[in-house]
RNA sequence: GUGAGUGUAGCUCAACCGGUUAGAGCAUCGGACUGUGGAUCCGAAGGUUGGGGGUUCAAGUCCCCUCACUCACCCCA
């Protein structure tokens, strides 16, 4: 081991990766567990699948002209021959799941979570990272709009819970294999009319996804595209009840939201409703979640027809919108003075601990000045002193920080206090 | 993948027109102070000025390349 010359920057966290430090981290744990009972009490269960698939699953999943597929995957070919890939999604995994272990004939509710990180290649900016943390809800065989109302009740009860109140919610039909093709091919021919008006972008989008061409920030692009037809005008009898049936029971839910027909989502395998959440304000990542349904892709990986819908959360960008003030720990630090009281210090930390009391002892053998400075400087709601005096009595002192206060007693009785207190 | 901006100590920032050994505050560690914290004072440590090359008598400063970060495009969580 080398003792000195520290590494100079030269290691460093992967470029779009980062570490999420203590003081951080607590923010993720509470955002984890006030998910995860909120999902439960929805019926979900937590299913984890691994981080790495073949990636095959995405390029049948995901879509095999998707972005996400053709240019951000962390893919790789592992010693056995195999294409493996880091997961840029999750979706695909648990469809995987549900065929793989025919989750579909136990007779259950299809409701699954996860939360867990992602991969995609992409270049880093504010909001947007190469291995970022999703939470992802997925409900199966369950094909009434009022589900997909639920599971946007739900995000919006999550984000409710922790705070958040700056979010819009954008909902939309991307109608079905029956009505989309249709709309498509009216859609390029309206921006075939107004080629010459577009940027080279959108000429591209023309005949490569149309639909993309709403997205596009340049303005001469939105004003053409304001005469183009509407999604709604061209959706099947089936895919537009069920866009009614999404709406009547949102409003039920008595639940803010705007139908946005020029919502357009990257992945290719949504139908009927989609949706997002976008932050209000803020940079230009803003999607806070989105999701949708998506009724054909189970059949498409040659398993049973089951539809599915759902969403993912974005927890990076979720967290930068939050507020949470660490909650204040109480923790109890032991200083002593001699080596039978550093045993004793030892021995007692260890009592201390068991009873669930967080507990540090002064290994580095300083003075008592030096101890209790230390002490306050971590924070430390007490300090239990051990010097001869305590051990040749049995009494040991306990000082309450804050106060300036200290009692003398049993380890039982001071342990009692502490507990009263805690 | 495209474009722009920024890189000086752990953090926030100085350093004149290119000119001596790159400074300060905060933080860290030690001492004043071996039976009691926060304050104060004193001191120490911490830098290949992101890296490489070039111009120059001389480069943190100017030029080129590169890397990283940030922001935006694209796309998305």
């Amino acid at each position: 081991m080398s003792a000195e010359t520290p590494a100079k920057k030269e290691l460093t966290a992967v470029k779009g990766t980062h570490d999420i430090l203590p003081g951080e981290v607590e923010v993720w744990q509470k955002v984890e567990t006030v998910a995860a009972r909120l999902f439960e009490s929805y019926g979900y269960r937590e299913l984890r699948a691994p981080v790495i698939e073949h990636t095959e699953l995405f390029e049948k999943g995901t879509g095999e002209t998707t972005d996400i597929v053709t240019k951000e995957m962390y893919t790789f070919v592992d010693k056995g021959g195999r294409s493996i890939t880091l997961r840029p999604e999750y979706t695909p995994s648990v469809a995987r799941a549900i065929v793989e272990h025919r989750l579909d004939l136990l007779g259950l509710p299809m409701r699954y979570y996860y939360i867990g990180p992602m991969f995609r290649y992409d270049k880093p900016q504010k909001g947007r990272y190469r291995q970022f943390h999703q939470m992802d809800v997925e409900v199966f065989n369950e094909k009434d709009p009022a589900v997909d109302a639920e599971i946007i009740e739900m995000a919006d009860a999550l984000l409710r819970t922790l705070g958040v109140t700056q979010t819009e919610t954008l909902i939309n039909s991307v109608g079905c294999r029956a009505c989309r093709p249709a709309y498509s091919q009216a859609l390029r021919e309206a921006a075939g009319l107004v080629r010459d008006r577009l940027c080279p972008d959108c000429r591209r989008k023309i005949e490569t996804n149309p639909l993309r061409i709403f997205d596009c920030k340049v303005e001469g692009c939105r004003e053409a595209a304001r005469s183009f037809p509407k999604i709604s005008e061209f959706l099947c009898p089936e895919c537009r009840d069920h866009f009614a049936g999404v709406r009547a029971a949102l409003d039920l839910y008595g639940l803010r939201y705007k139908v946005d027909p020029n919502m357009v989502r990257g992945l290719d395998y949504y139908t009927k409703t989609t949706f997002e959440v976008i932050a209000l304000g803020g940079g230009q990542q803003n999607a806070v979640l989105g999701g949708g349904r998506y009724d054909d892709m189970m059949k498409d990986f040659g398993g049973p027809d089951i539809c599915g819908i759902g969403f993912a959360l974005g927890v990076e960008r979720l967290v930068a919108m939050l507020a949470l003030a660490p909650e204040p720990r109480k923790s109890l630090y032991v200083v002593h003075m001699g080596d039978k009281a550093r045993a004793e210090a030892i021995r007692l930390a260890r009592m201390f601990r068991r009873a669930g009391v967080e507990t540090l002892i002064e290994y580095a053998g300083r003075g008592f000045k030096a101890q209790f400075s230390r002490a306050n400087k971590l924070g430390a709601a007490w300090v239990l002193i051990i010097g001869d005096d305590e051990l040749a009595k049995g009494f040991f002192k306990l000082k309450d920080m804050a106060a300036g206060t200290q009692i003398e007693g049993a380890p039982d009785a001071l342990l009692a206090v502490i507990k009263e207190k805690q």
